[in-house]
DNA sequence: ATTTGACCTGAAGTTAACTTGAGGTTTTAA
DNA sequence: TTAAAACCTCAAGTTAACTTCAGGTCAAAT
């Protein structure tokens, strides 16, 4: 049921390190033995996962302590309460790709076609469509 | 022309010691005039344009400057030389994308699952595939 | 002509996200 | 039972990507 720092750390593949310092930065939690080791619920686990995940995409430590607000510290994550992560997760990830998606476009047709005046270039003013769908994210995770 | 640092800076939304920073580190280029100030060419505005696209993908000025290494210090870029280097982003957004899409299925599946036994989870055992996308991504959901 | 604003360099400061190190305790396995 | 392995805390170091500062120069407008 309970696993030391360490079983998290081979089974995640993170440092014990870096779980030290999301529990001190309150992204997962624990409970001390009798001899003040740190232990942890299986749960913890999927945490770390959705922590590599999100910060693959750019997503700050901050944003996702943020998302996982949602989660109850005491108990036990339900069904539901994963979900509503998820849901989350999802609609964030859609944006990206299509971020991702429209840049790729923009790149290829773009500097593609060797349109070297900036002014009239349409990913010049594709910039702006971009850094809105950027900040957009902010609905998510601020 | 030639555009003062000031003028980049002012066009392209970054500060000025951004700009600095960023050819310091060879990301893009200029001359001196008499009094030992920045020249640019308009071209980069593009170099900076891409930056900050990138940027906010979550792609390291590191990855960006290789990303560059096919354009021409000297010379202004040419046709060509866009297109190769749309060649060089297009794949690479690709496979981005392709990772998030992935992500973004998984975590639907299995986080939206509730499948609350990791051991017994259906991408428990996925390791492989996904380790293959990227070094972080393995271990997914141990 | 002089003042104001833009520019220069180099060094130091900043934030995020960790890692490393030192010095000491607890657990585990032979 | 003893030695290695794992754990603890706290402090300092690291990298990326910048910003800020200090002290001085150059350019534009009045």
């Amino acid at each position: 049921m309970a696993l030391s720092v360490g079983q998290v750390a081979k089974r995640s593949g993170v440092a014990v390190s870096a779980l030290h310092f999301y529990e001190q930065k309150g992204l997962i939690h624990s409970w001390r033995n009798a001899g003040n080791q740190r232990r942890f619920k299986r749960d913890v686990l999927r945490r770390v996962s959705i922590i590599k995940a999100a910060q693959k995409l750019g997503i700050s430590l901050e944003q996702i302590k943020q998302a996982f607000a949602s989660l109850p510290d005491e108990r036990t994550p339900t069904k539901d309460d994963w979900s509503l992560l998820s849901a989350y997760w999802h609609q964030l990830l859609d944006q990206r790709i299509k971020q991702l998606t429209q840049l790729r476009d923009n790149v290829s047709s773009c500097i593609g076609c060797g349109c070297l005046s900036l002014t009239a270039c349409p990913l010049y003013n594709e910039e702006d469509k971009l850094a809105d769908l950027g900040e957009g994210s902010h609905l998510l995770f601020d």
